[in-house]
DNA sequence: AACTATTTATAAGA
DNA sequence: TTCTTATAAATAGTT
């Protein structure tokens, strides 16, 4: 916007990408607070750089008060119970989705368990949640090292012959 | 930003500000999708107006897919930030970046048990190191449980009282 | 919704 | 990186 029209497209050197995304960054939120402030609007801002670095703003309230907001207002359907088991194909973008569902229970289940108890309320439902998860991801991971051990096992054999 | 320099507090026209937010909700989603594109970056917002209204952008992909990532971006730096209660002997530091490494493996574990087995390489000492967070986790996870049912008899047993 | 007079943001240069 | 500054963009008030 300034001694030069910009091409909407990615700026391909690397340095003059991160300045802006510096300048930008900066600006998009100094902006998003001034809306939230002048029309009494809650705003919410989620920001990966390229590199995958965080950068967030949450105005009157937190990231997660939003989210739970955002989730109802979008109707979001309510979370599948599958267990990651992965008997029906999924399409690649859900898989991840669900995955990282799970990652994230387990992080939040070891925050409960390592860290501060009073920082993290897990109900018994989530516990239990993750428990079957645990078991699942046990019951794989014996499988996949069953597998590597017998390819071992026959690739040790067919050499012998 | 013309005709008149604005004072960074609510606009109490609600004519005024009903205007405002329009233009400026436009602007900002405008900015992000300008800034996604310049510098590569994966950007999500979240408006609520003053009376509920909805209003979300998220570029290259799905708000859904954001704010996972957004999760465990933002767990990961709880983790890492204090590790909390003195219930364990490690030094805090030691202790999250153990819990760190515990992630990794399980996270490179879930990539190798759901997806292309061939973007993953595991050794059998990986998964069985695996396995025995997972025995770990469960047994706490197990213990945890325990206590809140505990908890919640003897809470029923006063009350009956 | 359109139209400008101004303010603001910022790209390029120092 | 930080600051400057010329210019592009955004937008407050008006029509």
């Amino acid at each position: 916007m300034a001694r030069g029209k910009v091409q909407l497209r990615r700026i391909e050197n690397p340095v003059h990408r991160q300045v802006t995304f510096c300048k930008r960054r900066a600006g998009l939120l100094k902006k998003a607070r001034e809306l939230s402030v002048l029309c009494d609007a809650r705003i919410g801002i989620i920001i990966f750089s390229a590199h995958g670095k965080l950068y967030d703003l949450a105005t009157a309230g937190t990231m997660e008060e939003l989210i739970e907001r955002y989730k109802t207002a979008s109707g979001e359907a309510a979370l599948q119970g599958d267990g990651g088991g992965g008997e029906h194909r999924m399409d690649p973008k859900q898989e991840t989705m669900v995955l990282q569902q799970e990652i994230n229970l387990l992080q939040k289940g070891l925050r409960y368990i390592y860290g501060n108890r009073a920082n993290e309320h897990m109900t018994v439902e989530e516990l239990n949640a993750l428990e079957r998860y645990l078991e699942i991801w046990m019951y794989n991971i014996r499988s996949a090292k069953m597998q590597i051990m017998i390819q071992e096992i026959q690739a040790l054999k067919s050499k012998e012959c």
